[in-house]
DNA sequence: CTGACCGGGATCTGCCATTCTG
DNA sequence: CAGAATGGCAGATCCCGGTCAG
């Protein structure tokens, strides 16, 4: 937990920050030398402590929007020291436009409080993982906490030696870097408990390697490590105990596609779950079916009630039975809009599922009109 | 060539709560 | 104590195409 303290220190002395001072405007306090005064005076605790006017004003001029940076980080809006032209000039020249530079200061606006020295040590080692600048500055536009949150440059490289050495390589650890930027952020030790706590959970479960293991559902699903162990634990569970799964079962599930749904909220997976069941009942299968189905197919549980519904009936309407989807649950993954406009199209050439099953529904959009194309020319040419 | 099977790619931040630190 | 750092949470799919057996 306690994490080095000596490396803060260090880079704590080695910021170079610009000080502005707004001299004229401390007195207000010193002023009140009056013990009497002060005390009835400042009762409404309004300005416990100004804001720096002067980097106020600097603020405004790049263009940042002073309301979100009050409302998002007050305190720093109170500093006498801020860099915040070192860290615009440093972005810059990164190839990020004022524009996005504005953006991310409203957004985090601790940003900065960063020194040159630190954010070059910080974009080099971002650098590890990114082959351009411009990637950088992408995420940052994206998510500025991401890259700003932690000072700590330590850490962030630990973390990467981490990740690396649980044989992540590295088109994952850019993957990962990119979609869940915030990984980098944790401590090395948040990341070593979520690892533990996946290799403790295919001990657990009988597995004989657990690294392995754990290396696998990360890669599969790539948030895992932004979550907390109590969420991947809930959802173990849940799928465990609702599923009936026997230990072997249960990690297969979660080294395949099961890994994917890990990090769903708890809470929406259940409600998921209990929907689905419900749904698959009243339309008359047995709980055994529902669970081939979700062993087979458990990005299902991903697809919230309403839109699970709404599909599940829109494929029932257009003519495909409930043992169709059973047997090719994938067809949910396409959009109820997808999924209409085909089933419209497919009536209108009279295209029988029960004689040509439901797979042309589980088809890019190019190999649907190709198909479709073609049934209508032997539709107009009956010989063929 | 065709279709079934399968995996992969995109995307996922912004806020609040708690704990640490000077 | 203020401010910094860190942990945790809610939110909620869709689409493409390589490959290989037939």
């Amino acid at each position: 937990m306690a994490a080095l303290p000596g490396v803060r220190v260090f880079l704590k002395t080695c910021q170079s920050l610009s000080c502005q001072r707004p001299f004229r405007f401390v007195p207000v306090q010193l002023a009140s030398t009056g013990p009497s005064r002060t005390f009835s005076s400042e009762s409404p605790k309004q300005p416990v402590n100004p804001e720096n006017e002067t980097l106020i004003q600097s603020l405004s001029l790049m263009g940042v929007d002073l309301t979100m940076a009050r409302r998002r980080q007050p305190g720093v809006l109170r500093k006498d020291c801020t860099n915040e032209k070192g860290l615009a000039r440093f972005l810059q020249g990164k190839g990020a436009s004022l524009k996005t530079i504005a953006s991310i200061v409203s957004r985090y606006p601790r940003s900065i409080t960063r020194s040159v020295e630190h954010l070059e040590q910080r974009w080099r080692l971002w650098r590890n993982v990114f082959q351009t600048d411009a990637e950088i500055v992408s995420i940052l536009d994206r998510s500025p906490e991401s890259f700003f949150r932690s000072s700590d440059n330590g850490n962030l490289e630990k973390n990467i030696a981490f990740l690396t050495s649980l044989g992540l390589n590295s088109k994952d650890l850019h993957r990962m870097l990119t979609t869940a930027p915030r990984t980098f952020s944790n401590s090395v030790e948040l990341n070593k408990q979520m690892v533990e706590f996946l290799e403790d959970i295919c001990a657990e479960l009988g597995g004989d390697d657990p690294e392995q293991f754990a290396k696998t559902v990360i890669a599969r699903n790539l948030y895992i490590l932004i979550r907390s162990t109590r969420r991947v634990r809930a959802n173990i569970d849940n799928l465990r105990a609702s599923l009936h799964l026997s230990d072997s079962e249960l990690l297969v599930l979660l080294q395949g596609h099961g890994a994917e749904i890990l990090d769903l909220s708890s809470e929406y997976l259940k409600k998921n779950f209990q929907n689905l069941l419900q749904k698959m009942t009243v339309l008359g299968c047995q709980e055994a079916d529902v669970k081939k189905l979700l062993i087979g197919y458990p990005m299902i549980l991903y697809i919230g009630p309403e839109t699970l519904n709404r599909k599940i009936d829109c494929l029932l309407k257009g003519g495909v039975t409930v043992t169709q989807i059973l047997k090719k649950p994938k067809v949910l993954d396409y959009s109820t809009q997808n999924i209409t406009e085909r089933l419209t199209e497919l009536q209108r050439v009279g295209y029988d599922f029960s004689k040509n099953g439901i797979n042309i529904l589980d088809s890019s959009r190019k190999r649907f009109v190709a198909k479709m194309e073609k049934l209508s020319s032997e539709e107009g040419n009956p010989e063929l």
